[in-house]
DNA sequence: CTGTTAGCGCCTTCAA
DNA sequence: TTGAAGGCGCTAACAG
């Protein structure tokens, strides 16, 4: 391996000088500074990033901890997130989470031995590596969820109000009896928009029906098991709220599966798009929610706390978007 | 910050035993071995990783180069690779190269600064990157695609066959005005495909019209493009072999758009499944893919190479799988 | 089995 | 403006 020491034999300087003609900075004789980028060229020089991040005492790694990378809302979030990182000369370390806090607890610990500059984390239920890289004062940026009791730079969306606003087109629809699937009661997702769920439901005097809600834990599978469920009941639901895409993945197949139909059968409203959602038919109402947009504040948000750590935690909140689309207005009604 | 020389002073013994306790190897004595714990617990040492990497000057890091992290073929293999990464101890660096060999040259000389482990790449068109790497004998799996001139380890899949099955399954159905919707000419898949089609039109005795052919980027709106020229011959298609996913959604759009439905007005055949294909209406008839099994077998590659440099370079081909659905069976005929 | 020692390659004072 | 030198934290030789 050719090192700087090559390089400034070869251009008759010091070690230093390379170093400096390199990173830009200080005032270096342009004479000089000529030979030594011959020299790099001749000799195909390449500076050791290892080196140069052990002697900085940082490195150029951003980490993306996720809950599930094959779900499209955190692809399109980290694609976001990855644009930040390449204009701002980082790269981005994908780490799955799987939901599994032990997974996430994991990857903190190796976001902090690999002293990697930044975090950006969906928070699994119980957050245990949100709380350890908290504590270590990494630079740190929650996404999608909150953590109770944790300060720290979030980019979230409205989920109450997107919730409400989905339950509410339902109601305006003059569907009164509306179920719910929800995820996981630790996640704050789930609960948000349950509870957005719930105050639609007592904005238009209808009150609440525990009957009608399931937790389940955002996955397809989750969402088929409790929409077959909501269907056993004695008297199914008229429509459905569904908090997000994979779960009304599973809800649907579950639907289609019965031979019944959305929204002749039972209305349906999905939290977050779905790619080709206007392919799925009859297409599908959702609440979109502006996912590249998380991810690129993400990194904006990181890129400021690792410039200065010390300024106040600060929260992003983007807006969501009803996109009323076939499964939630049925023309007969 | 804690080092190993602190753990070492705390528990008495050198910074040698220390280093020795904590990768686990070579024996010590037990007695000072649980002294040398009882300090790192006490202490909360964490290794300092970027120290380890320059002593050892190796990372513990995979780079995953693919030219479109939003479509679910890269995601679900970078999925498998993660996989195999982490039970292996690496980390995986996402590079999105957005098919631009500019990008993939950029990504490709940070794996050589960062010294990263090694690389799995999807080659874009000019490859640039993919000859810099396989200069600097840098540790590589090719997946997806071929470079020609290159001999690397390579994941591929039997797209030809793939591609024959599935036209031949569109001859079967007595369609015989076929046309294809496929990628760039640089790009492997985009031409073994197109062989595998015109292969399967040679063996049913039809012959070959350019004019039935069209060249798009393998997204989206490159589908949607071609689907909406196809339409405007003065003799449209009856059938359609689209070779990627993201072209037969804009495909099947465009479709949609102008009123027209698969199977009844022009049968569609798709390469590479879609995530939630069966809720598409009708379901799509795809060729599938064994994505996830694609990222893995290319992660336990990259580890064997990483492991014996010199072993010669082996070439793992998987079978695709011909979903036959709705799109590609008419009632009446 | 354990300790001492010498770097890995770079950057950054400090002195000239 | 340039060069000399020390050290970032760790591990692998080499001695003991």
């Amino acid at each position: 391996m050719t090192t700087i020491y090559d390089v400034a034999r070869r251009s008759g300087v010091s070690p230093a000088t390379v170093s400096r003609v390199l990173s830009g900075r200080r005032n270096v004789d342009p004479a000089l500074a000529e030979k030594v980028q011959a020299a790099v060229a001749e000799l195909g020089y390449r500076p050791n990033g290892v080196a140069r991040n052990l002697r900085r005492s940082s490195t150029n790694l951003w980490a993306a901890v996720i809950s599930d990378i094959e779900n499209p809302f955190f692809t399109s979030l980290v694609r976001g997130l990855e644009d930040v990182a390449q204009t701002e000369g980082y790269h981005v370390v994908l780490c799955n989470s799987d939901e599994d806090p032990a997974k996430e607890a994991a990857y903190a610990s190796a976001v902090l031995t690999e002293q990697m500059a930044g975090v950006v984390i969906s928070p699994s239920s119980t957050a245990d590596g949100v709380l350890q890289l908290h504590e270590a004062k990494t630079p740190m940026v929650l996404i999608d969820r909150k953590v109770a009791g944790v300060e720290a730079d979030s980019v979230l969306v409205d989920n109450e109000h997107g919730a409400t606003e989905a339950v509410r087109h339902l109601l305006d629809g003059g569907y009164r009896r509306i179920a719910c699937i929800t995820g996981p009661p630790q996640v704050s997702t789930a609960m948000d928009r349950l509870a957005g769920y719930r105050a639609a439901l007592s904005g238009a005097g209808v009150s609440y029906d525990a009957d009608l809600v399931r937790h389940a834990d955002f996955r397809e599978a989750g969402g088929f098991a409790a929409m077959a469920s909501l269907l056993g009941l004695a008297e199914p639901p008229e429509a459905l709220f569904v908090t997000n895409n994979l779960m009304t993945v599973g809800a649907l197949e579950c639907l289609a599966e019965r031979g019944l139909r959305a929204p002749d059968d039972i209305a349906v409203v999905g939290f977050d798009d779905l790619p080709w959602a206007n392919l799925v038919v009859p297409p599908l109402t959702t609440v979109a929610q502006p996912t590249y947009e998380l991810g690129r504040r993400a990194g904006v948000l990181l890129r400021e706390r690792i410039a200065d750590p010390s300024r106040p935690p600060s929260t992003v909140i983007l807006p969501t978007e009803l996109n009323i689309r076939a499964t939630s207005t049925p023309r007969t009604r």
